[in-house]
DNA sequence: TGCTGTGAAACCGTTCACAGCT
DNA sequence: AGCTGTGAACGGTTTCACAGCA
């Protein structure tokens, strides 16, 4: 099957399933593999073998009957489809604790990523750096410096009151894509792709379980 | 229908959906709303009215017919059934940048939660404290620490090469759940709850979705 | 032979629609 | 009359099972 023109969004499910396809790729890729089936590939996360052949068939025909997939093909095929080819470059509002974090990880700095600037409305803040080098610049420059150093995804990692309106300046700016860590949900505006993500409901979901299997 | 002895691990979607109805309710408290039906709480974030019911529903029954659903009480039942009502102890390995960052959020010290302690092995960090008052211990006094502490669930902020090990001494140390920010998938041990949250996935997902609609 | 790609079947979560309580 | 609680219908995702190609 095949469908150039995807309007439908991806299930969330199939998205994470291809990121840890992916990340078992480049750990096979080094380890020097070049060949790996859709059982050996399903056995190592404990998934079905299907489920693997399905996720990538929606995409196009990537594998060898009779022989598996090629890792290394396989690989460019997965990050050219996540458009992980080039490097998207982010922006994260917010230099508090967790914005720093961001903008000094690895991960948010490698695969596909950059992290540009951090803003932020402290003016004893702003003009620093952050450990990595990522500069800090004032909050009330954030239309023009979307559009100075192209960002395309925006991170908020500022408190639940100035989620929204930050939300719909990035929206303005031109950014494309919005990953919201704030405690409220951020509607997905025309032409604004959101994510929400509360760090607290991933504690509440192992009270939950806790809760249910023990007292 | 009612189950008091619940074997089953509560849905994904089913939990995340609770999260958001009591912070909903939590709103709805202090406006002073003392009743709300279905429908009003469903029309907030855009789901179906039935749904709701039929979450609730599974663990007991909780609304009025004809009125709806007293706001305070049913607050109290959700925070009692997700285990919120008394204060579970947190402990972070890795005070790099994000285990800082979740020590001092209000978030995770707040409506049920606290963190007790950060554990690094690293000796220029131990003895201090966060910004917020968290003593940083060290890594090796886990053990320790756990049982003096009474640390129910962990969360792991540390590189993807510490986290395996790391999760092996906790669930040995007698933590109940594990909260992964490290990029691997810890597997659930016997007797350890795991959640695994890999903040590149979320990228992914967006850049994914970006690849997705337009360029 | 061995593995992919894929229809068909099974499963699960969501939505509908209404009986039943207040 | 109004809203909950729930059986039944629906839709989407996962798994099975196999045809077809290397």
């Amino acid at each position: 099957m095949k469908d150039s023109e995807r309007i439908e969004p991806v299930p969330e499910a199939t998205s994470h399933r291809l990121s840890l396809l992916l990340r078992s790729l480049r750990g096979l890729e080094s380890a020097g593999v070049h060949t790996a089936s859709s059982y050996e590939i399903a056995a190592r996360f404990g998934l079905n073998s299907a489920q693997i052949r399905k996720d990538l068939a929606q995409f196009g025909e990537f594998g060898v009957r009779g022989v598996g997939y090629r890792v290394r093909e396989l690989k460019a095929h997965l990050k050219a489809l996540m458009g992980l080819e080039r490097t998207r470059v982010l922006g994260i509002a917010g230099a508090g604790n967790l914005g720093q974090a961001l903008a000094n990880s690895r991960n948010f700095n490698a695969d596909g990523f950059r992290v540009a600037a951090l803003f932020d409305s402290d003016g004893r803040k702003v003009g620093a750096h952050s450990r990595t080098g990522v500069p800090i610049r004032d909050v009330s420059t954030l239309e023009e410096s979307v559009a100075e150093l192209r960002i395309e995804i925006g991170i908020l990692a500022v408190p639940a009151e100035g989620a929204i309106p930050l939300a719909e300046r990035m929206a303005a700016a031109g950014v494309g894509a919005l990953l919201n860590f704030a405690p409220v949900t951020v509607p997905a505006l025309p032409g604004l792709l959101v994510k929400n993500v509360d760090l607290t409901f991933f504690l509440e979901n192992l009270s939950f379980q806790l809760a249910m299997t023990k007292g």
